[in-house]
DNA sequence: CTTTGATATGAACGCATGTTCAGATAAGAC
DNA sequence: GTCTTATCTGAACATGCGTTCATATCAAAG
């Protein structure tokens, strides 16, 4: 129970978190090195291992954290019946969600061929769970006959990549805020996937 | 004139971009070294700047041959009157033309973040020629009253993600062809902006 | 057959890498 | 006030990096 002047390891931890997550973010998993982490954190590189067992579990617990993270949020998002309805909060929650945590979205799109075999499997399954609800409602418009897509997991993934790629050119206070994001993205999908 | 054992400049130079392209694509471009592109190759790494000043410009060499071949591919494509027919042109010429190149689309859109400030401007001016083109299309389909976006330059890029994203899954030898693929982005992209 | 010069080798350069670890530090427990 | 122990330092390890360059090789030119 004793630590350094100043440095807990309950605020290094995150710390270190958020550090790797900016950096991965901004120049990639392979081109950061350990010690500059421990240079943003404020800290030597030899510190780092306290907080993990190397490299590769820090790249991976960042990314199987944003998914525990979204479809955790996911799950406690409201789900109305109406298939039409349930795309639209889907849709929504989709934006908004990418849209709070930009480097995290980067990280866990671009740095997936980083991960060891195992790793990217756990990541892979966490995704599929999640695409999985969008294809469900598809599913269950179609059946309603409200909605009209020739494949449902291409539609599924064409979405999903509409969606997502807002992250790339949307920077808070230009010239539209996110509720008029939403709406022009859901306005596409909603065109685009009706019978 | 002299040459090593049946190596010739002509038919090194080619092999070393393909191998990095390769490379790169596969493990991106910090975690790939210059001896491991030497040795795809079958030379030394010394060997490899006969044919690059750097690594960095074997980098914005391939995306700058990605970006010129595909504005080059665009211009010689048939662009008829018909916002429609223009659409449906732009949609099926993108899948085609980026499934068949799957390591160098990969490659620029993931390295951006590697290039140097000055190549990176250059990269991006090419494809915001890229994007205008298709702009163009919507714009002329609204004042024809045949399209109906919000946002022409959302509508541009969330289109641009939907169709790039096919080459995520698009495996040649699945259970779709390419033809058949361009059908169903075809028909999303055409209800999704359709008046 | 000699000369030329493009092409390749292989060693070397200084520096950075991920990771380990003995030792220093200092806050809380007793 | 002493002891314990979580935390951090700073040096070290072997290895790999991008790049350079003197030297070797050998096809074609004359």
């Amino acid at each position: 129970m004793a630590r350094t002047a100043g440095s807990h390891s309950d605020i290094t931890g995150p710390r270190v978190a958020q550090a790797a997550l900016r950096l991965f973010a901004r120049h990639g998993y392979a081109a950061v090195s350990m010690r500059q982490i421990a240079a943003e954190v404020g800290v030597q590189a030899g510190a780092l291992y306290n907080y993990t067992p190397d490299k590769q579990s820090l790249l991976f617990d960042l990314m199987r954290g944003h998914m525990d993270e979204l479809l955790a949020a996911r799950a406690t998002a409201p789900a109305p019946g109406d298939p039409v309805a349930r795309l639209e909060g889907f849709t929504r929650f989709h934006i908004r969600f990418h849209l709070e945590r930009p480097d995290a979205v980067f990280v866990s799109y671009m740095e997936l061929r980083n991960l060891t075999p195992e790793n990217f499997a756990a990541i892979e399954g966490l995704r599929r769970a999640y695409e999985d609800e969008l294809e469900g409602i598809l599913r269950d418009g179609i059946a309603a006959g409200v909605f009209a897509v020739a494949d449902t997991k291409i539609t599924t993934l064409a979405v999903i990549a509409m969606l997502t790629g807002v992250t790339t050119w949307y920077r808070a206070g230009g010239r539209l805020n996110v509720a008029q994001v939403e709406t022009i993205y859901w306005d596409m999908v909603r065109k685009a996937v009706s019978a």
